[in-house]
DNA sequence: TAATATAGTTAGCTGTTCCTAACTTGTCAA
DNA sequence: TTGACAAGTTAGGAACAGCTAACTATATTA
């Protein structure tokens, strides 16, 4: 309980799944995790135990997976930090939707407070900007990318 | 040898860190790999051991490390991707030298062929634009950002 | 309600990545 | 040349993240 100490990617993948999961159907059980992570039952049950010992989530043997509301906080930051990585490389790279939601899935555990704010911000003023984006496709297009 | 799979983040780093070694001072010694990796000594045994196992560094015991060529060029490809990344992070959100690099250092690990490439020509792309960066800054400025 | 299928757990293993402590090897200077 | 210090290695251990196989609990349904 209590550890002050920077989740895991590992740990900070399955909080989103469950996080997701409970957007989506009230509730997360272990089978669905392991099918969103594409990883086997008895590995959740491990991170589970993980995450129920850093005080993230409430969990008894053979119930369902719950976020503590400290646990819920951080899923929601992860989530953020998903969608806002997601959003740049969709909006301002252009990347399709599939590979920005795989690619953020996979940077989301690396960018911090420092980037994600203005990551944010720029997305945010970039979309302001009138015909730019059909700029940059043009530039792209005639550099061959 | 030979194994054809994709290198673990500690991996990259370690071929890196090796590289930048290497570009600096000719050769790299195992304590400075440590030191500039912020690692024991007997860690970076371990990992040239297995970067040796795949055939990305020559190393006899006692030794000096060298890349290989398929090591150069592995290293070689980590290190542009976090020049590109850096790049970004401070040409366009405008972070300073010090934070992009560190922040480089994580996402390097993070992003692939898909977005490192549209990350480049973007930065290319912006740069070319007049007045632009400073259009950047009000923006966050006027936000507090 | 009893049998069976599904879900979850446990045990035990592998591999990675780091550590410390103790040892070996190499180098330099008195 | 040798002895001390620096550099490198080995051994052993911890934490994490995954796996399979075998077990237990729960739920469904005939």
């Amino acid at each position: 309980m209590n550890v002050r100490k920077k989740l895991s990617a590992s740990s900070e993948d399955y909080l989103e799944a469950i996080y997701n999961l409970v957007s989506l159907h009230k509730v997360a059980r272990s089978k669905d995790i392991a099918e969103s992570l594409g990883v086997s039952r008895a590995s959740v049950t491990g991170a589970i135990k993980l995450l129920s010992d850093k005080g993230l989530v409430d969990y008894k043997p053979y119930g369902y997976v719950y976020l503590t509301e400290k646990g819920g906080k951080e899923a929601a930051a992860v989530a953020k930090r998903h969608t806002i990585i997601e959003t740049f490389f969709v909006k301002v790279l252009g990347v399709d939707q599939q590979e920005a939601e795989s690619a953020a899935c996979k940077a989301e555990h690396a960018l911090g407070s420092t980037i994600i704010p203005r990551l944010l911000s720029f997305t945010e003023f970039y979309c302001e900007q009138d015909n730019i984006a059909a700029e940059f496709k043009k530039f792209c297009k005639s550099k061959g990318i």
